[in-house]
DNA sequence: TCAAGAAATATACCTTACCAATTGAAGGGT
DNA sequence: ACCCTTCAATTGGTAAGGTATATTTCTTGA
């Protein structure tokens, strides 16, 4: 039951040659007949495999001249060692402005729904999924598809690092009526169509989770890496940027 | 100087039939030799797009049994309608607040660095490079890199849309020196470490941008969409986020 | 009648072989 | 020194046909 597509095994040993440096950003790989002959595949194979290296941005194909290794899988490798820190900040800084817009920007019905979440949000079972659709309501109620995507994009990176679910999951389980609390407060500032309240909310909910962070990779953390942590806490703060 | 290859035209023609509901979630495309009779290509070119199509994650193969639509299309059928307004009004937010942390987080080396792409921008030749850079460097500056990411995605976006690298490129052209005084309020409130004047500068920034994509499309529309193109204005407008 | 197995069919997979279009460099003429 | 032509290398694209796999249809036996 394997039968993979011949040409996805040339995929992956031609990323693996990029990956490890054989073929440098910019350089050229061989010709089409000359890596049918390596790879003992027809022409046909490498083109397909070629042609799905460049759907996925790791290379750029010149008529008549070759195909040149793509500068752009550094994203790649940057998303790779994002830390739950960044992550947070990135969030705060963005949703906070999300909020700020959609208090100018949401419906009425959003507004409901918003306040749906909320109820939701006492449950313990759907806890988790209720802060989901309360951030991405609000992402939607700006009207915006450019930041929609933003946020989606964060919220996805949350979901598949494994190290940043498991930083979460630590945090998330303690301090539930704070949590509503905070979520309630920005609800209010955006019902109000208060924009600097409603990001000033979402700052400090953001602020506290980061600092539950870093309280507990300290409750974990070592003495001297307690220290170190104390030192770069003040670098992924947000409070000093509001106002 | 077109000669985009064959198979590009019939991803498209495949994804805007996906797109359009003509080929539901789940159903079957017809088989290679229909399609290659149907767009008048060959069967390989067809197996070409088809694999496009795959690695985009917009279709499956089933060996044997045929090629079926996916499901998860969704967020790149957000990308798609997303317009230059969209756009600068999220780089507006997101890179207003990457310049506040960054005027607290730069250091000095790239701190030269951005001043250096002020002087680029004078040449008319290296300007678009050169704001290109500038914006870069800032967001690097925030040592976020999921800031970092999200920047980097929006500009990915500016650059692969064509409608939003047209309405980008009328509005460029004009006002050269305008816009490097704004590049130059920008770096100079990061120089001071001035956070607010910061934010306030690369909002001051994108604003004319905003004004000017208007204004541009503007220009172009008749008179019944004039009118429409001013109620909308205050959507878009970011003017009254700031303090 | 119905169910299980076998054959036929439809489909994608892969190859060989060929020609066309583009690029870039080498070479020659001014 | 410069420009133009030519030519080799390369990718672009096509045609035709055999192979492997999945699905459907048909046969056959209980």
């Amino acid at each position: 039951m394997k039968s993979r597509r011949r040409f996805w095994t040339v995929v992956d040993k031609l990323e693996a040659l990029i990956e490890k440096g054989e073929y440098p950003v910019g350089s050229r790989l061989p010709a089409e007949r000359e890596l049918a002959e390596v790879y003992d595949v027809s022409r046909p194979t490498i083109r397909e495999a070629i042609i799905a290296l460049e759907v996925r941005g790791r290379v750029e194909v010149k008529t008549g001249s070759g195909v040149f290794v793509t500068d752009s899988e550094q994203s790649g490798r940057l998303l790779k060692n994002i830390s739950a820190f960044e992550l947070t900040q990135a969030r705060a800084l963005i949703e906070a402005e999300a909020a700020a817009l959609a208090a100018s920007t949401i419906k009425e019905d959003e507004l409901h729904a918003l306040k749906q979440t909320l109820e939701q949000m006492t449950v313990p079972e759907t806890a988790d999924e209720a802060d989901h659709r309360f951030h991405e309501i609000i992402a939607k109620s700006t009207k915006n598809s450019a930041i929609l995507v933003s946020i989606q994009n964060l919220w996805e990176l949350r979901r598949s690092r494994p190290q940043i679910i498991a930083a979460y999951e630590d945090v998330c389980s303690q301090g539930i009526e704070q949590r509503i609390k905070e979520h309630t407060e920005i609800y209010d500032a955006i019902a109000a169509r208060d924009s600097a309240s409603a990001r000033k909310a979402m700052h400090n909910h953001f602020n506290r989770l980061i600092n539950a962070l870093f309280d507990a990779s300290e409750a974990k953390a070592l003495e001297e890496v307690k220290r170190k942590t104390d030192e770069t806490r003040g670098l992924y703060s947000i409070s000093h940027l509001t106002q």
